[in-house]
DNA sequence: CCGAGCACTTTGCACCACAAAGTGCGGTAT
DNA sequence: ATACCGCACTTTGTGGTGCAAAGTGCTCGG
């Protein structure tokens, strides 16, 4: 088999996108306080990767208000693809790696 | 399951020398100018991730001369066990991912 | 001696992760 | 009404680093 490592999608494949990515993929909607929460990153480099995500296109942002103003960030079709396909090449590396 | 992001290893999880490591592992040593063919990395940066490699304590470097001079890399006992830690997480992510 | 190739080092640029501090807005308490 | 607090940002600054390009030394072949 023949790997690729052109085709690491920069986007995902950073650590800390890629942990809100593998978290937004386990669940339909993340508040951006259960994200942060669960990220222990800063909200401002938190909002950045979200935005940085956003203009790729692989995240989606909704905004309400309930009693509180709350922004919930979900997986778009493309990011859903975009990281389905990062999983592939990431279980390439694995299978070559330990065969 | 919970993942630790905090745990992936920085001077691993960086494409050009995830690239090499994986290189590195599917085979016992690699000569430099077999690993820049492969990889299509320009010399410099190659031996840049290769040092950075070593100075980590991943990739052991072997100088001889055959009627060429000739460098060969190879994984240590630490690099193996340390990508091999790497592969564990990376197959975490990818079974949270598409669980 | 000259040119070529290998294995570097050095330099320089540009990007980017990350933290910290500041902003605005709405709700809540006093 | 005002003061305060939390949420969701934006802005700023710094350090680190990937990467390319150019330069270095070394050895062999012609």
């Amino acid at each position: 088999m023949k790997l690729d490592f052109d085709k690491i999608d920069r986007v995902i494949h950073e650590r800390g996108r890629l942990a809100i990515m593998t978290l937004l993929a386990t669940r339909v909607r993340w508040s951006f306080a259960d994200l942060k929460a669960e990220l222990k990153m800063s909200d401002g480099n938190l909002v950045t990767h979200l935005r940085t995500l956003h203009q790729a296109g692989y995240v989606a942002t909704t905004k309400e208000i309930l009693d509180r103003p709350q922004t919930s960030y979900g997986l778009t079709e493309r990011g859903r693809a975009a990281f389905a396909g990062y999983l592939a090449l990431l279980e390439q590396i694995v299978k070559t790696g330990q065969g």
